[in-house]
DNA sequence: CGCTTTATGTTGACAGTGTAAACATAGGAG
DNA sequence: CTCCTATGTTTACACTGTCAACATAAAGCG
């Protein structure tokens, strides 16, 4: 499969094909060229012949952001691949910064992830799934630790909320220019300094009464 | 000034009516509704008159989202005069809870307020400015609260990064429903939980050499 | 007062967008 | 071989942001 199939009536897959263009436009070009009638010429084919793969651009544009989901998690699990003896809170710490590289090395499909179409991701189950499964990576590693007694004996989902809100807003900022550079120490390691903070700062963390 | 003049050619203040037609459709029909010619049209003019008020489209957004950023940092303003006597920490606190209560309870501007547009701030230093009073007011918090000894003496703007991120990621997520409803464990009092474990972990923070 | 300049709105147009309906083509099933 | 069905195309529509040229009213100035 995959021919490129190079004047035939039918493309052979113009699904991928699409896909793969719509990646490729977004990283030379930003979030502007994600027109369905400049994708449909960067591939070579009639505007609304996208209709026969996608139901409308939100679809399409939720097969993007799924397909940014899954590069999340497997570039959060390749670096834990490299790593293969990290104890559990080490784990976590690898996992912020594997999240936050991610996020900040690909800006626009990162905001595209969280855009406003795809906020109802009731109607996109795959995205919704891969959303999750990233998500679940963070929670993992949180219950992990709790269980190695390396974090606080409080709700996993309250502490990976923290985790990810922490992780998804320092993102956030830096990918919207928010940040200056007193708040950006070590560049590209801000991730880990901040995973660090918080791996820090759960160790110390007891749930008060008041 | 601020007269309605009814039908005169002239409209009268049609800089503000448009700014404040925008937060009204944002509000009630989204932010598809934010269209220049929608807003002529709900303010009772020609589209390109909006031209003489606006350079374009982004010079009116970044107007409504500079809206947003007073809006936040009132609201902040508000409720930390509603309780004089808080100290330092109470005080971050209070802001934590502000800050979030006001992201997520105008999730459209919110979101409009971190837009793709926005992104190039320096070409809208009024946006700039807001924003960084906002932050200043987190930031300052912060600074009161390590003056006090209640959070450990860590450069201040990694701190402040810290809790920005942290309400920032967490309002946000909560916006785009990615927070189900373990994550969110008393609704509305979700950011005051929130803060409280962002302050307690903070209050034990040790930046380690490691 | 009358005239002119200037600020403000309007008309018309253009390129670009997402999308629906009707039609065309080709590859596979019978 | 024939028909069906998946896949693309053509045409069209409503909508968008924006520009150029024109119209109007208000303000400034003699």
């Amino acid at each position: 499969m995959n021919r490129p199939a190079p004047d035939s009536y039918h493309h052979g897959n113009l699904r991928d094909a699409l896909v793969q263009a719509a990646l490729e436009a977004l990283e030379r070009d930003g979030p502007a060229a994600l027109s369905l009638r400049n994708l449909a010429r960067a591939v070579g084919v009639s505007p609304t012949a996208v209709y026969r793969h996608f139901a409308n651009k939100d679809d399409l544009m939720a097969t993007i952001a799924t397909e940014g989901f899954e590069g999340l998690s497997a570039e959060m699990q390749r670096r834990l691949g490299s790593e293969p003896d990290a104890d559990a809170l080490r784990r976590l710490m690898i996992l912020g910064e594997g999240y936050s590289g991610y996020a900040m090395s690909h800006p626009a499909h990162y905001r595209l992830m969280f855009g406003r179409r795809m906020v109802d991701k009731d109607d996109y189950p795959a995205l919704a799934r891969a959303a999750a499964h990233s998500y679940g990576m963070l929670e993992q590693a949180v219950a992990g630790a709790v269980d190695a007694g390396q974090l606080p004996d409080v709700p996993v989902a309250l502490l990976s909320t923290m985790a990810w809100s922490l992780v998804h807003g320092l993102s956030t900022l830096h990918n919207d220019g928010m940040l200056t550079d007193k708040q950006l120490p070590r560049g590209e390691a801000l991730g880990e300094t901040f995973t660090r903070m918080l791996a820090l700062s759960l160790r110390h963390f007891a749930p008060g009464k008041e």
